[in-house]
DNA sequence: TATGCTAAATGGTAGTACCATTAATTGCAA
DNA sequence: TTGCAATTAATGGTACTACCATTTAGCATA
């Protein structure tokens, strides 16, 4: 990681802080989010033109549009173009979590290990919140999801199966009614699981008792049952990563495809 | 959020999923970051000349600088100016996490709640990990941590109090040893800890007994003893929250300065 | 009324020119 | 020869212009 280095003692303040010298770029960015995060700047605003925009700030178009296009890969605008378009503060995407975290782990800073270490640790409070908030529609939409994961399997059709897996993860921390637990462990999910669906278009062996075992999860989810359902989807989850341990190093490129983004 | 909307079932696969026309930008970031998640772009390595890249992508020069921009602000490349400079591969960059988190914050995409919440469960998890894996030089630099914040509380510096009190969850996150862990709830605190600034910037009165609970929860941590160190931890972080949730809303803008950032 | 064409607004891209910064090189002087 | 300063070259940062592509709205024609 590059962030800090094994610093023993934060004591001493600088005295003489690095010089950064802001780029025009960096300057426009901080102004938008600024209006943002003080409200003035809401979800569905436009934003004036590019081309007058940049001759507010006296800046030219350029510099413009690198804050803009910076600022939409952050999720923060959106751009539309054509007559009516513009640039349209957003509402925040969850996928961007996601997208750092990849990038985290392309780059080598973060290890399988530390994902799937972190991942059961938090599913596991995944588990238990959704255990004591999931609503009855949770609760059919996990178990619509697993009757699809049994046609999956049925029909042989494993990647399928990989793709309802996922869903059933999203599902999960959807019942937590809680975003932010939910967005976290989607973020995780989502790069391990790109290992099992390179893992199952390999060939490897599907995990097997799969539809059981979640079946008995559910059932303990339903029946409100914390420790069991925690104990259930910890041991399935240690035995999904104890495969992944073992995978070839050089696939971990493999993704999966961009999920279809629901307009 | 804006991912999905309540959908009940994924099942019926559109016939005609939604064009969306690659711009130059998205498909050179996709080609750099392909390059980086199969390895054949490691940290450390240089990119060629943006007017050198610019031609063999067969892309103006505006285009590639979008990407990169992109790229940079993502944590995956850094741009250096001047002779031998140019746009090299990172190591990731923890910090885009909070940075996610901070503008789903702003949008209003996410709650204070929501935020308090998974904290409390996350660092719960941090707690336990933090207590089985701590090292000697972890419980030293918590202690010094620790001491420091009693000189600032001594001194009547409560701003430097704050500051410490957000490098002691660093620290303790640190000491799990997992750098997603400690990645995921540093980008939570750090945004509450925006609140607690605020609060005591706004003259709120400093939290009572801080040094003495700190020191208690050491020792436990010390003791390996997870479950009061969890304990300790929890029944802290919800009188703090306690009070974060009184808070007058227009300040949810306030933040914390920017960290220093080690060069 | 319905259909198709036209025009205007606006983001997307290319290209050029120039500035600012940085590192290497050169050159002059001690 | 050594040391420091000026020069030069490489490279990102910015501005400006021109034009393309897309989208909406309005107008015209059947």
């Amino acid at each position: 990681m590059q962030t800090d280095p094994p610093v023993t003692a934060a004591a001493p303040p600088l005295a003489f802080a690095p010089i950064h010298t802001r780029r025009a770029f960096e300057e426009i960015c901080a102004r938008i989010r600024e209006q943002v995060a003080e409200g003035r700047l809401k979800p569905g605003d436009k934003l004036p033109a590019e081309r007058e925009l940049a001759q507010q700030l006296a800046v030219g178009r350029n510099a413009l549009r690198e804050a803009l296009r910076s600022l939409e890969m952050a999720g923060v605008v959106e751009l539309r173009k054509g007559a009516k378009g513009g640039a349209f503060i957003r509402g925040g995407d969850a996928g961007r979590l996601a997208q750092v975290m990849q990038d985290m782990f392309s780059l080598g800073s973060i290890s399988v290990e530390e994902l799937t270490e972190s991942r059961v640790h938090i599913q596991d409070q995944v588990v238990r919140l959704a255990c004591a908030r999931a609503t009855r529609a949770d609760f059919e939409a996990l178990a619509a999801n697993i009757d699809r994961t049994e046609a999956a399997t049925r029909d042989g059709a494993f990647l399928d199966r990989v793709e309802c897996s996922r869903e059933f993860y999203r599902l999960l921390a959807q019942a937590t009614h809680n975003q932010v637990m939910s967005m976290i462990v989607a973020s995780l999910t989502e790069i391990l699981m790109g290992f099992v669906y390179a893992r199952v278009a390999g060939g490897g062996k599907p995990q097997p008792r799969l539809i059981e075992k979640r079946r008995e999860f559910l059932a303990a989810l339903r029946a409100r049952d914390a420790d069991t359902a925690c104990r259930l989807m910890h041991t399935h989850l240690e035995s999904v990563h104890r495969l992944l341990k073992e995978f070839p190093k050089p696939l971990a490129a493999a993704h999966l495809p961009p999920r279809r983004r629901a307009a």
